[in-house]
This record gives C-alpha cells, structure tokens and sequence, in this order.
RNA sequence: GCCCGAGUGGCGGAAUGGUAGACGCAGCGGAUUCAAAAUCCGCCGGAGCAAUCCAUGCCGGUUCGAGUCCGGCCUCGGGUACCA
C-alpha cells in the first residue's frame, strides 16, 4: 500500500491528542521549556511559520524523548498596526479581523503536527492578558520603573497623526504624503536605562547564546568613557554662559575646530526664539525625520550661529559655534567639538563649511606639517590601540597609543579642573507610549486636581472600546464620547484616562513567563514560574536580536523586582537561536507601460505562464505577499503531508541561514519519505549485518550530535545515509525490524507521522512519540584501522591505511617507502615529516 | 552613515587549521516497461590522452598545511530605538 500521508497525519494527530502526549505537567521528571517566538496573526501562515516551528518542534519532541517534562506553548502577538491599518482599508474592528485571523492560523498549523500544548494558548489582546499587563505596568510604576518625560515623534500634518517610522517614506506621510515634521509629546518611559551597566555585564553569563547577538546588545547598550567639559562664553551678552560637551576622544582637543550643538539643544532653542533664520534651520533639520539612520545619511548640514566659545586649555582661542543636524539631542549633552582631523563626520562638516583642519597626531614618526598634509584631504583614524605621534598633544607621551592617550586627556582636565572623566551609555530609556487604539490601554487617568494618576488596580482592566470608527486619521480612543471620562482613584473627582496605549514591545517582553501559568489571575503564578522558567531554548529570527530581547531582558528584571518571577530569571532565555528566512524566487513580466507585473509560482511552469508568456526570473527574496513570490504552506500540506514541509524545511539549509525553497525539493522530500515508508512496509528473510547495526550506531550518535548542535540539515543528511544502507543491506528479520525501529526514532523529532508508521510496521511497542531516545553502544562506534592521506608540500599525493593505534614511527617507515611519496623524493630526504596521530602526514620535501 | 552577519560545483550545502565538495537536487548513462511514469543501479567541479594543473567573492599575510586564522576591499542580508 502506497504511503498515504493525509489519512496518517490525522491519524496519528488524534493519536496523540487522545493519549495527552503534549500538556505540559510538572512531574518528577526533569524540566525542560522549548519556546518559538510567537506569531503575529497576519492572516495566513507562511513558510517561515513552518521552518520556526518546526525547528522548536524538533528540539520539543527530542527533549521530551530523552526524558523531560516539556513545555512548548503557542500564543498570538496580537496588538500592532496592520490591524488598525485593516479597519481603515477595508472597513470592519480591529478585534475581528485579529481574532479572525488568529482562527485560520490556528486551523492552518495545527495539521503540522506540532507538539504544542494548546491549552495554554492565548493572544495578547485577550482581555485577561491585559488586565494582567496593566497590573504589572501599575507595579511597576510602584517599583520607580517607569518614567513621563517629553520625547520627538514623526507628526503628519496633513492627517493630523503621529507615524511610525516605516509610515514615514522619503521623509513624507505614506497616506498623505505630506513632509513630515517632528512633534514633541509628554510620553511614558521604562527606565531601560537605569539597567546599562547590569545588562551589559550580564551578556557574558549567556553562553547559550550566539556570540553575534551578545555583541549587537553590547554595541547596542555602547558604554563609553570620555571627558565632559565645558566651553565657556566669549561674552555674556550671548544669552548663555557655557557649553556643555561629551567626547571620548579628549586627546585631539587640540584639533577643535569648531562647536557644534543639536538643533534641539535648550541654547538654540532660545536662539531660536529670537532669530526666525536660526528657526527656519532647526526645522529643516527636523525635517529629516527621527531614525537614526535618516539622521545619519543625511547630507551634513550646519548653521553658524554666529556665537564663539573659548578654548578650555588657551582662553585666546575662540572657536564658533554651529547647528549641527547630525548632533543627537539624545546622545551626551546633545554638544560636541569638531576634531575634523580624526572623525570622518566632523572631516565632511569641516570641509564643507571652510572650517580648519589641524591635526592632534600622526602616523609613527610623523612631525606637525607631515600630520597635517596626511588630514587635508581625510580624517586619519587609526585604532585606539595603535601607537601614534601627538603632534599637538597636552598630555602623556609623544608617542602613545590613542587609548593611552584619552586617559592621559581626562586625567589632565581633572587636574586642572576644566573636565571630568564620566561614563555613559548609548541606550536609551525605552518610550512606550504610542497614540493608536489596537494596545494595551496604559491605566492612567489625569486627575483635575491630583495630576497624573494610576488607576486602582481594583479598577482593571481598562479595556479598549468596542464602538470606535477607523474612518478619519489619528487615535480613535482621542475622539470617543464617553471612554475618557473617569474619576480619580485618590481624590474621587472628574478625570479623563490616558489614550495613550503600550507599545507592543510590551507585549511580547513577558509572554514567556506568562506561558507558564496562562490562566493565573496574576501576572504569573509564583509556584509556576518557579518550576518552568527559564526558557531552556528560545528559537526567534535574527531581526529580534536588539530589541525585542533587550526589552525581555529589562522586562524579566522588572518582574523579579516586582516579585512576579524568581530572582533565577533575570536572564529568561537560557539558550537563543536565531534561524533564517524562507525566500523563493520572484518571476516577472512586464505590463504595457513597462511596470513589473509579478506571478506565483504555482501559476508558473518550465518559466512560462499558462499561455506560454515566459516570465523573467528574479533571484531569491525573503517571500513576500506583494513580490508573491509566496507558497502557501497549505498548499503543501494538502498535496504532501506535513512531514513533506517539515523535513524540506530542515533539510539542506543550515537552519540559521536562509533557505530557498523550491518545488523540486519539496518533491525530493516527498519521494525520500515515501522511499522510508516502503522499506518498512518491505518484509524480508534473512538475518544480522553487523555492518547495518554499526551504521544504526553511528547514525545514533551523530543525529544525536546534530540536534543538540541545531545541525538539523546534517541530521537530516545523516538519515539519507542510514536509510541507503538499510535499503542495500542484505539484513532481514528481527535484526532489519531492529534497524527500522531506530531509524523510526531518529526520524519521529522530524517527521513524526511518518515515524510513528514505521515504528508500528517494524514491531514498536505503543507509540514512537513515548518510546524514548536511542543511545549509542560505544563499541560500535569505534573503527579498528584508519585512512591517513598523505600531503607532499601540503598537497594531497597519497594515503595508506594503518591501523588506529600505530606508533608514529612505523607510520614515518609506511610513509617513506611509499611509492608515490619515493617518486616526489627522487631520493632526497624529507626537511621534515609531519604526522599527525589519526588525521594526516605531511612530508616536507 | 554606524553595528552585526553571509559569500564553496549547474543548484542547496559538507568539511576540531589536516584528503575541498558528505548528503540531497538537477543532469547524463543503464536496468525494468509495448511505451511512459514510478522505482532500482552507476557516473557527475573545470582543463588535460595522461602525469598533472586550476578551483571555496577579490587582494595581501601567518602556517609544514588556510574554505577555516589575521589585515584591506567587494557584493548581498539583518538591525538602526513607533513594522513585527
């Protein structure tokens, strides 16, 4: 009987359900928390559903077969834009389009036969997962966690709204396509940065987790040590006294050319206030946006004030002070000094604007007019570790290294009182508060009388309203006739709530510990969280490296502050991989007037369309609705199996790297599980190969290895070679049955349904899915005689076999009378041979 | 711009500093078949009759030996604080 997967899939599905296979108990057995990032309910699953899942579903099945109680829970990310963008586009709530959506993607991935305990399913919009999240927002408030101050947003004039940075395109609003301008709000702010220093320091304890993302945080959090100091008037009559900077590089102050502040700083917003033209440039410059990276590509813009501040260390220098659009408000003192000599920025302002170009130091050697030749056309900007001439030094050596030198600088300001060394942090506090409806409401309410007020935590949750229209721009929650109203939980008088509502960030910065009690009528449930946390291995894509984890990281600190999870779980992840897109090719034609018109490949054959146009091929892309360069896992799943995707999608690609998929691959995988099910299906006579059970042994041991190691495709590559042997060995019987009955388990991690098939056909007892993880016998694993190549001048001329403990010295004898080895010699002795126990010879010829 | 990655046959990829190309796809040849599909077996980086030579994005370096380590580039991808 052919290998029917869409009866055995929802066979054994039930099997599983029927038998409980997936709740998460807490038993005796040891723990272990497997944990995908969760989805956002978009509308449909895609392909990267599958690879995400799958992966976390392999390592889920694998724990659970080596003996561990697991917990692997599924939820939905529920809060965010596309909703509300939805309602507007084609009418309809926000809350049904999510909970809609969240019905189909369910529907569509429970056929994959993912191990996931359902009953803790929620979705961050549930009513009670707010209320929860309200809870901890007040205690948190109560911890000193949270903080109001006045931060910039994308404001649209035209429809009267705030933008998220990816509704800003060209530096205009994406529905009116106005230039946007930038808004200061009173905004509500986790005090992130208060911890610094604690995450910084604590990225070294996660070793489970990839060196890269522990080095994006630490970039990221950019702690720093430099001088701050004060440039001080030329004159009172200039409405201020002094200027503030922070530099890490106080040794080339002997190189300042120039001061330069933000046009957010308080001395130009004064200016500002007088001077239209020095206003006029402050909003052009504002109208580049609020992203760093519009800021930082911008074309360097500057504004001379007109102003003139006096060189700390010569009081005759005078140096003029401009308007800088690339000085961040948000960064030390929102004022720095120009050294246009060693900083590529301040060599492009200078150059630009006519200002002076002197250099601190130079190359090795180098004396003052060669310095200064060597930065007239280009910043010089060695490593601070390199050892270079000051030129125009004040402190330490001539010759010093650049670090030594910062340290010699602070140093000598501190001595002479003019500047004090201080630490500082690039990370930010995190601003949550956002001006749309679908969010978790921020329980506030603005008292009359008493100001800014939590609400009463008898008094949650704040829920959204349900009769809001998305028919004109802006926060429906600003504009509704009744929500506002409340009265003050300490004075008892009139109130109006916050409209603001959470950043989703929030949402997902504690779902995890939520998980491990999602019906609790608290935010956790202490002896829960206590038993599952942390999350043994976290399985996310790349893109989530910075934020969503640092904001975990701040969030579980918070919560054991606030008692709400052990002291164990500051960390929550004890283990993070993060995995690679899905992408396929994009195929093109072109309409009438030269527009790309783009196809799905299921409408796509031998590169021609239906009706024979052929279609240009572009190369692979992350899949993408608009480029519909999408295949509908359903599609697979209905013509394949689930196993078909699942094995497809851990196959061939490294799972933290991208993966193409094709069609011609999705068929190999189809037939290469087929091939497996007619193997067990295949009685036949016959008795032991030992070389088949070594071949199981080995197989054992190396899936083993590749799944502990995230090595997916090289276990699957390993499962190609056991079942090759077992389709050419002459083995049949009891000792065949044997070899199936592993393959069976090594496979169930993976294709679970197909495995559970073969398992029953080759004589398992109950199910695969309880039948537990193979171990190795070690004697099978060793190999009595080895093939040493043999390199002549490190290119690969010959090998022998020897056996694997052989003393070095026979091994030199083998090698030297080697023939091939002779002929290279033409009688000569080697100048060296290198043997090396087990691997390899080298002979130096 | 800045931070972090990736780049190996026609394709996806494998390789504790030690035989470059495991395993799979495609292709080619064969078996089976009236024929095809499916299946099974074999070959399969390039050049060369061969000995050999060339080959891991590019340029240099360290080493007995470099895909792997170091320096400098190029291209592509992720992030850049209100996309999730």
């Amino acid at each position: 009987m052919p290998y029917d997967p869409s009866s055995s899939e929802a066979r054994w599905q039930k099997a599983w359900a029927d038998a409980d296979s997936f709740t998460a108990i807490r038993d005796e057995r040891p723990k272990y928390y497997v944990l995908e990032m969760f989805p956002y309910p978009s509308g449909r699953i895609h392909m990267g559903h599958v690879r995400n899942y799958t992966m976390g579903d392999v390592v889920a099945r694998f724990k659970r077969a080596q003996g561990f109680s697991v917990l692997h829970p599924m939820g939905w990310d529920a809060f965010g834009m596309p909703a509300e963008n939805a309602a507007m586009e084609q009418g309809g709530h926000p809350r049904d389009w999510t909970y809609g959506n969240i019905a189909t993607m369910r529907e569509q991935l429970k056929p994959l036969g993912l191990s996931i305990d359902w009953s803790r399913e929620f979705a961050t919009c549930d009513d009670s997962y707010v209320a929860q999240q309200q809870a901890l927002f007040l205690d948190f408030l109560d911890a000193g966690l949270i903080t109001r101050k006045s931060a910039q947003v994308n404001w649209d004039p035209v429809d009267m709204t705030v933008l998220a940075n990816e509704q800003v395109i060209d530096g205009k609003g994406w529905r009116s396509g106005a230039p946007v301008e930038r808004k200061e709000l009173t905004q509500w702010f986790f005090r992130i940065s208060d911890y610094s220093e604690e995450l910084l320091e604590a990225l070294e304890g996660l070793t489970g987790w990839p060196d890269k993302v522990r080095l994006m945080q630490q970039n990221w959090i950019g702690k720093s040590r430099g001088l701050q100091f004060s440039f001080a008037a030329t004159d009172a009559s200039q409405g201020f006294d002094a200027i503030e900077v922070y530099t890490t590089r106080p040794d080339t102050l002997m190189g300042a050319s120039f001061v330069a502040l933000s046009p957010d700083h308080p001395i130009i917003r004064t200016l500002a206030a007088g001077r239209p033209e020095v206003a006029d440039f402050c909003e052009e410059c504002r109208r580049i946006g609020t992203t760093e990276e519009a800021i930082e590509t911008a074309p360097k813009m500057g504004f001379d004030t007109g102003l003139t501040v006096r060189h700390p260390l010569d009081p005759e220098w005078q140096l003029p002070v401009w308007i800088a659009n690339f000085v961040l408000m948000d960064y030390g003192t929102g004022a720095i000094f120009g050294s246009p000599a060693h900083d590529e920025r301040d060599h492009e302002f200078a150059t630009k604007y006519g200002l002076p170009i002197r250099a601190t130091f130079g190359e090795r050697g180098m004396d003052l007019a060669q310095a200064d030749a060597m930065v007239a056309k280009a910043a010089y900007v060695p490593l601070k570790s390199e050892v270079v001439t000051y030129v125009r030094g004040f402190a330490g050596k001539t010759e010093q290294t650049g670090e030594a030198a910062v340290d010699a600088a602070i140093a000598h300001a501190e001595a002479e009182g003019y500047g004090k060394g201080v630490t500082k942090f690039r990370l930010r506090d995190w601003g949550i508060s956002r001006q749309r409806y679908w969010g978790c409401p921020i329980p506030v309410v603005h008292c009359e009388t008493c100001g800014t007020v939590p609400e009463a935590k008898e008094n949650l949750p704040v829920l959204l309203p349900q009769d809001v229209s998305f028919d004109q721009p802006g926060n429906p929650l600003d504009r509704h006739p009744t929500w506002r109203q409340a009265s003050c939980p300490k004075c008892g008088g009139k109130a109006l709530r916050e409209t603001d509502t959470m950043d989703t960030f929030v949402d997902s910065s504690w779902y995890y510990a939520r998980f491990t009690s999602s019906r609790a009528d608290t935010p956790t449930n202490r002896a829960d969280a206590d038993y599952w946390m942390n999350v043994d291995q976290y399985i996310g894509g790349i893109e989530h490296a910075i934020l969503h984890l640092l904001y975990s990281r701040f969030f579980a600190r918070a919560m054991v502050k606030t008692g709400h999870l052990p002291e164990t779980a500051k960390e929550p992840f004890n283990a993070l991989f993060t995995q690679g897109m899905v992408t396929h090719e994009i195929y093109m034609t072109r309409d009438t007037r030269g527009r790309p018109v783009y196809h799905l490949p299921e409408d796509v054959t031998d590169g021609k369309l239906a009706d024979g146009t052929p279609v240009e091929v572009v190369p692979s892309a992350k899949m993408s609705k608009s480029k519909k360069n999408v295949v509908d896992p359903v599609n697979i799943v209905s013509s394949f199996g689930a196993d078909t995707a699942r094995w497809f999608m851990l196959s061939d690609s490294p799972p933290e790297r991208d993966v193409e998929w094709t069609a011609a691959g999705a068929e190999a995988a189809s037939k290469f599980l087929s091939r497996v099910y007619r193997l067990a299906e295949e009685t036949r006579g016959g008795g032991e190969d030992p070389e088949l059970t070594r071949a199981a042994h080995r197989a054992i041991a190396d899936v083993t290895k590749s799944i502990e190691g995230f090595a997916f495709n090289k276990a699957v590559a390993k499962l190609y070679e056991l079942a090759n042997a077992v389709g050419k060995s002459g083995a049949g019987g009891e000792p065949r049955r044997e070899v199936l009955r592993i393959l069976a388990q090594l496979m169930a991690p993976m294709v679970p349904h197909l495995a559970e098939e073969v398992w029953s056909m080759a004589g398992g007892q109950g199910m695969v899915v309880d039948a537990g993880w193979p171990e190795p016998d070690p004697a099978m694993l060793e190999d009595d005689t080895v093939t040493l190549p043999i390199q002549i001048n490190g290119k690969r001329r010959a090998e022998i076999s020897v056996a694997k403990d052989m003393p070095k010295d026979q091994i030199e004898a083998l090698v030297l009378a080697d023939d091939t080895v002779q002929r290279f010699l033409d009688g000569a002795t080697p100048k060296k041979l290198i043997v090396v126990p087990g691997r390899i010879v080298n002979v130096v010829a």
